[in-house]
RNA sequence: GCCGAUGUGGCUCAAUUGGCAGAGCAGCUGAUUUGUAAUCAGCAGGUUAUCGGUUCGAGUCCGAUCAUCGGCUCCA
């Protein structure tokens, strides 16, 4: 038999060899090394696939598919440790995930002790090196297996596999679980793990379900690895923005005014302030947007006609008293139909459209109370909003240069590459979830497919995350902890103008129903504060810190002169203030680095005699005197063009 | 909404079995007048998230509510 390494080389076995011994030969002796394999692409099990006759490529455990089994393997050492410890927890199911690993069981919530007891029971089995050995059962034998072991979930996982599925086992000693593989040969092949956390679970993913308890942990090559990784989750906690947005005392939040209702302080405010009349310019100026400025809230018969009341009702903050005859009336979750009754204000001709309303505007979700998170999951938000009412004619131009505007938004706050690219489609067997016919549908997905090849942007295409009357484009972030998040949103919407007769006289005096783009640039300004946060981990661009300099006077007779700096920098429209305390420079220094100002000004005798100043940043530390001029003009510069500067001096602590 | 954990000055944390609520940083006041990451001293700051219960006595035990965190589910 032959077998392919990934550096290209070939090597060939005999038949008496068993593929225990194979896999510890290719793998130069490490159990762990050789994980699995591929065959045509698809990671199999390396004991399906050795005693055949096929060419296959071996995974280590430096490759994603090799990691993966590692990963897999450990959550049955984890299942096993479990039932060794609780032997009335019941086995679920427990997959690899992208850091790592988790099991579900059915079992009374875990503590953090029982989880270092678990580990400890992992190491031990680990160490004991159990060879995984795989074996199939016919579907009858193998729910009477499972039966008589007294796993109600397996037997469930069974019954509902397709008629001609492999029923197959792996075993560690007396631990067996029900399993597809690939796993290790032999459970000494984990080498690095770590459980992490618990937490609840339900069976499938239905909440009218058992509730399980969820053990996650984490699982890489090496101890370096590992290590590696949760250095990384340790820099994801200073980093992260609920964290450090409130220690900047940019935002908070306040028991008595609710959930997902956070406070901007002046300085977050500032931020936000920033950038709105950064993005309102923008628009208006260079990409023709028309700004309006709608209710917050309206009558429940409102979102009737554009079919919010039957879609999205539960979503909404909904006031009123229908019993009694009383309007109801709902504050908006979106701004679409009020901007759609500012076009249908004037009869409107071919040649007025494309028509680009933007509004920054603030809306109102009634998140379950489970969801709140710092920023990034709020009740009241506010977003840079906007409806393009277009030809059809018109469509795919307009809707490439929001796509322009939206990667120009990103490349500006250095964002660009943090982000992938989705198509949002419907779900053809949801029918009840969206309004409009299969082939429009269709149609219109694939319009948006043609985009983004012209464009020569990658994307990915995701089944059921359209919006009701359209497909979209999301453009996504990862958090510091690597879960995803939707900045900006693009949407193809060709029914709601038919909701709302939304019309225009075309060239031959006939009414003709418009496109509609509903688009953000921006996205909400607290979902991208957050972002923002997280990515610079508040050392922020010059052009947004809420306070650019910190004048340092060396004592209290240079604060004439420091506030004569103070004067000329604010004409300058530059943020700063002046730190008069009678503290000595290095106090200053640090306390003005504590709360991220980039640029310090050091002004004394020597400063004040020749009019300049000494310069110290947070990219290049001591920069040296400068004349005061030179350095207002550099700066000016630098926030003008919303410069990002590469910090070249270590982060002290 | 569901499961779990948590909640003590602005922040980080302490308080033995239920027995006087305490420290560091930040803040304020005074002294100091400082040359590139912490000068010294003093002061002030609390209904221990809220409400109720058990108890001679509750930060600590019990219940409810609110909020925060980790997940699940959801995200027009």
């Amino acid at each position: 038999m032959k077998i392919m390494l990934k550096d290209g080389s070939v090597k060939e076995y005999g038949e008496s060899k068993s593929i225990y011994d194979i896999a510890l030969d290719i793998s130069e002796g490490l159990a762990r090394a050789a994980c699995c394999a591929k065959v045509d692409g698809k990671v199999v099990d390396l004991r399906t696939v050795l005693d055949s006759d096929c060419e296959l490529t071996i995974c280590t455990a430096r490759d994603e598919e090799g990691l993966a089994t590692i990963r897999h393997t450990a959550s049955h050492v984890l299942a096993e440790a479990v039932k060794n410890l609780f032997p009335d927890a019941k086995l679920t199911i427990g997959p690899s995930i992208d850091t790592g690993f988790y099991y579900d069981f059915d079992h009374a919530p875990f503590s953090r002790e029982d989880l270092d007891a678990l580990e400890a029971e992992m190491k031990k089995i680990i160490k004991k090196g159990a060879k995984l050995e795989k074996f199939t059962l016919p579907r009858a034998e193998a729910i009477q297996y499972m039966e008589e072991k007294g796993e109600p979930y397996k037997v469930e996982l069974i019954s509902d596999l397709p008629e001609d599925a492999e029923i197959s086992f792996y075993s560690q000693e007396d631990f067996v679980d029900l399993c597809a593989g690939p796993h290790l040969m032999s459970t000494k092949g984990i080498k690095a793990f770590k459980l992490t956390s618990s937490s609840m679970a339900y069976w499938r993913g239905d909440s009218s379900k058992a509730s399980l308890q969820r053990i996650y942990g984490t699982a890489y090559n090496t101890r370096e690895d590992l290590e590696a990784h949760l250095a990384r989750m340790e820099d994801a906690k200073r980093r992260d923005h609920n964290r450090l947005g409130r220690e900047m005392d940019l935002f908070t939040t306040v028991d008595v005014i609710g959930q997902g209702l956070p406070l901007f302080t002046p300085r977050g405010t500032r931020m936000i302030m920033k950038l709105q009349r950064w993005i309102e310019d923008l628009e208006d100026r260079e990409w023709g947007y028309m700004r309006t400025r709608t209710p917050l809230m309206a009558k429940s018969d409102l979102y009737k006609i554009s079919g919010h009341w039957d879609h999205y009702k539960d979503g909404m903050f909904v006031f009123g008293d229908e019993e009694n005859d009383k309007e109801v009336y709902a504050l908006r979750p979106m701004t679409c139909p009020f901007q759609y009754y500012v076009f249908k204000n004037s009869q409107k001709s071919y040649r007025d459209l494309p028509c680009r309303y933007s509004e920054t505007s603030t809306l109102f979700r009634n998140e379950d109370s489970g969801e709140m998170h710092g920023l990034t999951r709020v009740r009241q938000f506010t977003i840079t909003e906007g409806h393009l009412i277009v030809r059809p004619d018109q469509m795919v131009e307009e809707f490439k240069g929001c796509l322009a505007l939206a990667k120009y938004c990103l490349e500006t706050l250095g964002v660009e590459e943090d982000v992938t690219y989705h198509l949002s489609k419907w779900d053809p067997d949801d029918r009840e979830k969206y309004i409009g016919e299969p082939q429009v549908w269709e149609e219109t997905q694939q319009h948006m497919r043609d985009i983004m090849n012209e464009l020569q942007i990658p994307y990915v295409e995701d089944v059921g995350e359209a919006a009701f009357y359209g497909p979209k484009i999301d453009i996504n972030a990862k958090n510091v902890y690597g879960k995803e998040d939707t900045m900006i949103t693009i949407q193809w919407d060709a029914l709601l103008a038919e909701q709302f007769d939304m019309y225009y006289i075309d060239q031959n005096g006939d009414k003709v129903r418009p496109y509609i783009i509903h688009r953000t640039s921006m996205g909400c300004y607290e979902r991208t504060l957050a972002w923002l946060i997280e990515k610079y981990a508040g050392l922020f661009p010059t052009w947004l810190c809420p306070e650019q300099v910190r004048i340092i006077p060396i004592s209290d007779k240079y604060h004439d002169y420091a506030a004569q700096v103070e004067k000329q920098l604010k004409a300058a429209c530059i943020r700063c203030s002046v730190d008069q305390r009678s503290e000595k420079m290095g106090y200053k220094i640090r306390d003005a680095r504590l709360n991220r100002v980039p640029y310090m000004l050091v002004v004394g005798a020597k400063e004040q005699e020749e009019g300049v100043v000494s310069v110290r940043s947070r990219y290049l530390g001591d920069e040296g005197q400068k004349p005061l001029d030179a350095f207002i003009s550099e700066l000016c510069e630098e926030i003008r063009t919303k410069k990002i500067r590469k910090i070249e001096v270590e982060e002290q602590k």
